[in-house]
DNA sequence: ACCCGGATGCGTACTTTGTACGCAACGATG
DNA sequence: CATCGTTGCGTACAAAGTACGCATCCGGGT
């Protein structure tokens, strides 16, 4: 009398090998069952590239991934469209990808790796905090949709290049003998800032490219011409502050600026601490 | 000899009425697609409330919109939920709204009523920023899914509650004698700065509300035990702040901190100009 | 009394998304 | 050569937005 034998995936009964090592599974698709399951609890991200040059990899999905929302929006981001872009099937990349989330979260790392991180120590304080507004400014004009992570992963998520890009910004206390307390209240109120204007770059990108969309569809778009904030009526400091010289943004001067103000602010509380420079 | 009429809406022939005044339309659907087509050009969005009380209304709809944002935040917004949430067919809503974008507008803007704006002239321009700053504080606790449009409002679309917030503050300017380009650079730093907290804010409330819902469906959730960024090695400034009294964030105490930071770097602008209070 | 058009509610159906599932094929290895 | 790890991908399903058109109610002119 023989044991009776189940398949490992399924648990039905299962009629031993005829001959060789005895059968595992019922049937191919269990035994696939069970390799997914396997595979889930270690997510094997990176390619084993054994013989180095495959088809498809998470670089190269990656890559694309990143192509398609750096020109067409992260809207325009589907599974489908990154196949596309790639020529292959849309199932194909889960293979590499475990969700959409997850590929963009990897876009995200990869985007930031872009823009080089400072590797020299800063000047002074106010130098390092510039030297890290520029760079996270260079990459919200690259790559605006990396924003719409950057929200999310404040608290939510980990993630290597956010804590890199905030450690970096950090530094520039260093050696002023602060409190990390205070060094973190001023980190806040400069990365709040930064990621205020962030918002407004990106939204300024979206909807230009909204716009050059309704453009090709149909000649003459509305625009800006009976635009109620102009006519002075309503709101005149908004209509004024508009008309003087803010007409056509130039949100990097705009950002400068605001960011010499953030600084004084900081600048100011340091030296009511009798922390001066 | 007749002329031969054609339906006004599909052109097609159309057999005269056998009696009483002519038939302008072939069929009752040509009829509605008219009748669309001449509401597209003015879009009604007020109800006519001849009776008074009518089952659907834009006011009922836009409520019930902001309820289940409020509770479920608006990824999961849909019109079918909407729709369930007042007892009618998914359809039934777009006779009073065009389109869901149409719908989180008037969303935004019937929420932004909720928090009333400061009716009194502010004391000096401090006192009227920290006042704007309350109300928008305010608004983000109570309905965080708004930041989703006024990151799109901002220079696209025109909103007019959003208008009345940045000319309320605007205001604190008055009297100062400022040029309109200077009290919108200021306008523009501390709107930032708002926005880039509320960012937050809103990354908060999301990441709590899918904390929530994760520790319903499995007893215990992974949570921040083993946080990379409270392991010292790699970021060891950020997980020092991070640990120095920042772990339970007080977002509230660190808005006003930013704030007066901001402030304080407007006051260093003005000193400089030589327009001190 | 009657009928037509304005207006409203809503069922059906189509599109676009993410993605679960399982088959087929390829290479290595016993 | 049978088996297994691995990869590619076709099929299919679930949600969500919404176009379309039918049914219905109401008010006003004939």
């Amino acid at each position: 009398m023989s044991v009776q034998l189940a398949c490992a995936s399924c648990g039905r009964a299962l009629e031993p090998a005829d001959r060789g090592r005895p059968r595992l599974y019922c049937s191919r698709a269990c035994q696939a069952r069970a390799y997914r399951a396997r595979r889930a609890q270690t997510p094997a991200r990176v390619p084993v590239s054994d013989d180095g040059a495959r088809h498809l990899t998470v670089e190269r999905i990656v890559r694309a991934g990143i192509v398609v929302a750096d020109a067409e929006g992260l809207d325009a981001l589907s599974m489908r469209r990154v196949a596309m872009e790639l020529g292959t099937g849309t199932m194909s990349l889960y293979r590499h990808v475990a969700s959409k989330d997850d590929l963009v979260t990897l876009m995200v790392e990869a985007a930031m790796a872009d823009v080089p991180l400072p590797d020299s120590p800063p000047r002074n304080w106010r130098h390092g905090l510039e030297r890290a507004a520029c760079r996270d400014w260079e990459l919200y004009h690259r790559h605006p949709w990396i924003l719409s992570r950057v929200m999310v992963t404040t608290r939510a998520y980990f993630s290597p290049a956010l804590a890199a890009d905030s450690e970096s910004a950090f530094s520039s206390f260093d050696g002023l003998g602060l409190e990390s307390a205070d060094a973190f209240r001023y980190m806040f109120m400069f990365a709040s800032y930064v990621q205020g204007v962030a918002l407004i770059l990106v939204s300024d990108a979206e909807a230009e490219r909204q716009s050059r969309i309704a453009a090709k569809q149909e000649t003459q778009a509305s625009g800006h011409a009976q635009d109620p904030l102009y006519e002075p009526g309503a709101y005149p400091r908004l209509a004024r502050a508009m008309r003087a010289g803010a007409d056509p943004w130039d949100l990097d001067a705009l950002f400068v600026s605001g960011l010499a103000g953030v600084l004084d602010g900081i600048a100011a509380d340091l030296t009511r601490r009798g922390i001066d420079v």
